[in-house]
DNA sequence: CCGCGGGCCTGAGAGC
DNA sequence: TGCTCTCAGGCCCGCG
């Protein structure tokens, strides 16, 4: 589920109760998410305080005092939410469903602030890891991250450069973490079709004689531009994201393509239809008349 | 090294 | 109603 835009969502929701607050007790309800959890998991986060939590890709990063760093993945189907105190309803989760089922409800920090965040994860993609801040480095999970798309290191050069010698397409490329890290299937279907770029093109199209075309700029304008939509909408809702809050995001109703197979194309005059179909396992929508 | 397809899980929705 | 099948915001792994 949560791209860039939804994990910074969630980030910004747990800030205010996590930042500067000391976890006062840690619970794992079960053995492991997508990966056992380390034997010391609780031992490691009970009487820290968070003085950080930052965002790196699609992963969460809480810093704690004890100089180690718990990093947190929402896989597919994972959210937080906040509530008062654990066992206690908070306004926003009666229209919740799948969070008032409990039995997905993994992981829960009691913090010191009084809120307890609760990790629910029916699919079980997500993952946490606690690694120390010397380590963070030599992390596998984070070592080939390629730029932040809304970085100041990510833009039309960059982009073109790490796609010039790629044989996949520009929709597999820019999926591909390594290029840029905390694009998903959405944000990347609604950017090309904004950048009217086809998913199809050869990724090593971006460059010529070592230079980022036009396309290359139109492209990074486009994932700037929907980012930071999709952001200020508290992200994109479909089935299992939800604001900390259990808010629902809303930048599910302004795709222009992702999820609208069959609908008319919105570019003005273009009169093209939306069509999906399947590129490395994944849908792809696009509107084959106007992104070429 | 790179790119691709399979697999990991549960649940929703469609079709019969 | 209930079964079976497909599909889903991701990413690791093994294969060629």
């Amino acid at each position: 589920m949560p791209e860039l835009p939804e994990v910074e969502t969630v980030r910004r929701g747990l800030q205010p109760v996590m930042e500067g607050f000391l976890i006062a007790k840690a619970e794992a309800r079960r053995k492991d998410l997508r990966f056992p959890f380390q034997k010391d998991f609780v031992a490691r986060l009970e009487g820290q305080t968070v003085t950080g939590l930052g965002r790196r890709a699609k992963y969460l990063m809480a810093d704690l005092g004890s100089g180690d760093v718990l990093l947190m993945h929402l896989g597919m189907s994972g959210s937080f939410r906040v509530v008062a105190d654990e066992g206690t309803k908070s306004p926003g989760q009666f229209h919740h469903p799948r969070n008032e089922d409990r039995a997905h409800d993994h992981v829960v920090f009691h913090m010191s602030s009084g809120a307890s965040v609760v990790f629910n994860d029916p699919r079980r993609f997500g993952y946490m890891k606690i690694i120390a801040r010397h380590a963070l480095e030599a992390e596998p999970l984070l070592k080939g991250l390629g730029p932040e798309p809304l970085g100041n290191e990510f833009d039309a050069t960059m982009l073109a450069r790490a796609c010039a010698d790629k044989k996949t397409s520009l929709k597999a490329a820019l999926l591909d973490q390594r290029v840029v890290a905390g694009l998903g299937n959405i944000y990347v279907c609604e950017a090309l079709y904004r950048s009217q770029l086809s998913p199809r093109r050869s990724a090593a199209t971006l460059a010529k004689k070592n230079e980022p075309t036009d396309h290359a700029k139109r492209l990074v304008s486009a994932i700037h531009g929907v980012l930071n939509q999709a952001i200020k909408a508290g992200g994109s809702s479909l089935r299992d994201h939800r604001q900390t809050s259990g808010e629902l995001g809303y930048f599910q109703h302004s795709f222009q393509v992702y999820d609208r197979e069959g609908e008319p194309c919105q570019t003005a005059k273009c009169g093209g239809i939306v069509k999906r179909f399947t590129q490395n396992g994944r849908s792809t929508f696009w509107c084959p008349k106007c992104q070429k």
